[in-house]
DNA sequence: TCCCAAGTACTCGAAATCGAGTATTCGTTC
DNA sequence: GAACGAATACTCGATTTCGAGTACTTGGGA
């Protein structure tokens, strides 16, 4: 909603790291590798430097010390602010609260299905199923270990969210390829017709929309009442 | 997987355009927002104009001539090579037979449920249902619309996925508000208790993990096995 | 006929993003 | 005690991304 001065979902784990207690970059980075944020949250060591020095030019961190441990190189140690903390507390309410429109990739590609032939669609997202119901068992395998080992759930619904989206997709992408392969999904037999008049006649895509009823004849009303350009 | 030289999904769009025809920037523009593509991938005009500068660089486009309309401004007009049709198809195959990780700000929120009391966190996930639903009934809306013109299904599927994940959101989100309303979140007794500490003895919360037994007793024993750092 | 909103067609630069590279040190094995 | 891989702790800069701004034109109403 509101433009964040510092935006990488990056930051805010940072935030959220630094409001437990006082932290260099790369004890941030490990703590949120052992404790699995990184799987919610991209972590990326360009990212958390360029960031971590965002924050600090916001205000919303302070160095507070550099340590040398040993022969290590220097570490900034860093402290969240007052206002850090207030944007850690606004960032997390609105990332609850108020949901942000999000373009998956999935998305982009179902927006130009027509452009492959039914059955290389049908196979891809075969192809796709195996991989999502691979990714499913392996949520699940991981949901059953901390299950056994009693870690409350409270610390991990982000994989269960996870786990929830998965398989919402691994549904769909089943029923769709269910209806490409059943001919079920109206505008297939279209589809269809207008593949075989490119492959064996090898007419252009392009050609088929400027004159649709010369090659398609009458059979597909929509085709007068929607051309392309007027969805 | 593999990293394409121009990775925007709007050069995704482009490259899906100019298989069509021929056109100048703008004009793809338009052409995704009639059509509707916008909903489905981020179109932003800056972006446009340095992902056909980039597809031309690396020859997956090229500039077949310079029009003036009347006294519009000069427009390049661009048309796809082979080595972009190949690229198009490649990346097509890819979205849809090879999922990507993809992370959701939600995630990332839940990530740090603990950082809200519990009450706090229902509320603004109550918050979000209301936002999701009424989503969906827009979604839904717009579905009945197309469904009554007779437009097919298939020039339309990426809306249904859309939809599908809108929903899975919605139900995941309606019950995890249930489980923390209910208390039959596992843990939330300990997060509760975590927060009463807090707000009526002053503790911080980094206090309470440097010696969970102390404040909490013997009541939580995955406490023990779990320090913060070992999930 | 004049005005104004909407549409057309971009440009610009500041900021973000990212992966790959670097240099050191520690622990372990042979 | 030498060697080597893993871990530590970043740095760098080439791209990418984006929103906001600009400047013109067209059409329709008062």
């Amino acid at each position: 909603m509101v433009k964040r001065k510092v935006a990488n979902p990056l930051a805010f784990a940072v935030l959220g790291s630094l409001s437990e207690r006082q932290m260099h970059p790369y004890e941030i980075s490990t703590m949120l590798k052992t404790r699995g944020k990184d799987m919610s949250i991209k972590l990326n060591y360009g990212s958390l430097y360029s960031v971590v020095a965002a924050l600090e030019k916001n205000g919303y961190i302070e160095a507070v010390e550099t340590v040398r441990d040993g022969n290590r190189p220097e570490r900034t140690v860093y402290a969240i602010t007052e206002a850090g903390r207030a944007e850690f507390t606004d960032w997390l309410s609105e990332l609850l609260g108020s949901p942000e429109r999000e373009f998956s990739q999935l998305e982009a590609g179902l927006a130009y299905l027509p452009a492959f032939p039914p059955a290389r669609v049908a196979e891809l997202l075969e192809q796709r199923v195996q991989a999502l119901a691979a990714e499913v068992k392996q949520i699940e395998g991981t949901h059953a270990y901390m299950e056994s080992k009693q870690f409350p759930r409270i610390f991990w619904v982000e994989s269960e969210f996870r786990l929830a989206l998965v398989q919402a997709e691994l549904t769909y992408v089943r029923r769709l390829v269910r209806a490409i392969r059943t001919d079920a999904l109206e505008g297939s037999d279209f589809w269809r017709k207008g593949y075989e008049l490119v492959e064996k006649l090898g007419i252009t895509p392009a050609e088929l929309f400027k004159d649709p009823v010369k090659y398609f004849g009458e059979e597909f009303p929509w085709l007068q009442e929607f051309p392309p350009e007027t969805q």
